[in-house]
DNA sequence: CAACAATACGGAACACTGTTCCGCTTGCCA
DNA sequence: TGGCAAGCGGAACAGTGTTCCGTATTGTTG
């Protein structure tokens, strides 16, 4: 179905051009108050560096949680791709998992908050959570399965607990004393079979 | 040196009755708010349930990790001294750190928000952090120590990073999705030497 | 017991968040 | 160009933590 503008599934009308300048706009400013001052960055100060009101952040991303994901939707994807072709590329399945876990933890340290929200029990990162889960549980699960299948992991590990302990452990990341990447080595290490 | 009221170290002068009183009525309110609430209750709810206004809570407990660990302070000086204890009696010093860890984990999942609050870099819990920190990283470290030296685990992990880890895993607890003891579970198990 | 000073209390007031709402402006199409 | 739907700005509201000071309570002293 080549679907030019003659389908009637095309529920979304083309917005006004300042709109979709603004929303451009908008998402450089909060990737770059993301970076200052975490994925947390006061709504105000979004807005400040965006020069807009507070209310056009409202009507283009109604929570938080839409700001993030548009944000990082693009890694985040691609974090997701990098699974299937780890596991084709790889030596070993366990060296997929391995690797693309790596990955997931290099995107989220380098994330300033973005660990903690994602396990915020806050409304307002319900649906970031959901993002996450939807697009990366069902990769990894794929990843776990093979591993499982080739009898390199324990088959008892579950992919949603598994992102999510990942996920836990790359909290406070940046702390010097605390070297995430090797906890989560830790983890994936206490995985292996005997 | 047995201190009576005639020694000079006496820097606490007995404070004045109706502040004793109110100092036990807040730890209670408090305990039963974070219950229901986490750790993150509202000033104001605790002051209503206590029936005191906010500025009492203020005096007694300048900031909320002084309430905090007011109110857990026994049950974290429990787990401080089951240390020793537990590696005293245990069979190997690797079941000591495993079941040491346990009581920890137990101790953490059952407290709704004081995990994330370990965490959190909001300044609010600096000395919170800093009083888990000082009471069982030591502990802890002893115990790593004895391990390392049975050779049952890797002699390079470090106390303050497995603690801080194991904290973090019992993020979200209470979610019946997650189990944060098998996951610590899993960490453990990365520890020991093959 | 009464008066007094020190101590502690209460809660209004402030600062800083997120969120909503509505009058005004702007872009688009006829 | 005129009209109007779409979009915008920011004032206003609500929920936090935190401070401050006038008032009340307590313990002590004469």
């Amino acid at each position: 179905m080549a679907d030019n503008d003659s389908g009637e599934a095309q529920p979304a009308p083309r917005k006004r051009a300042d709109a979709r300048r603004n929303e451009a706009t908008l998402l450089d400013a909060a990737a770059s108050a993301f970076v200052t001052s975490g994925v947390d960055a006061p709504v105000r100060d979004i807005a400040a560096r965006a020069g807009v009101g507070v209310g056009t952040i409202y009507r283009h991303f109604p929570t938080r949680a839409d700001l993030i994901v548009a944000v990082y939707r693009h890694q985040v994807e691609a974090c997701a791709q990098a699974g299937p072709t780890l596991l084709a590329t790889s030596s070993t399945p366990h060296a997929a998992l391995t690797q693309w876990i790596d990955l997931f933890v290099d995107f989220l340290v380098t994330k300033h908050g973005l660990a903690a929200a994602l396990q915020s029990d806050n409304t307002a990162f319900e649906s970031l959570h959901a993002y996450f889960i939807d697009r990366l549980v069902p990769v990894c699960a794929q990843l776990l399965d093979a591993a499982a299948t080739a009898a390199d992991i324990r088959p008892d590990v579950n992919a949603f607990e598994l992102l999510r302990a990942v996920g836990n452990l790359c909290i406070g990341a940046g702390d010097p004393r605390y070297d995430a990447r090797r906890m989560v080595g830790l983890l994936v290490a206490g995985l292996r079979l005997p």
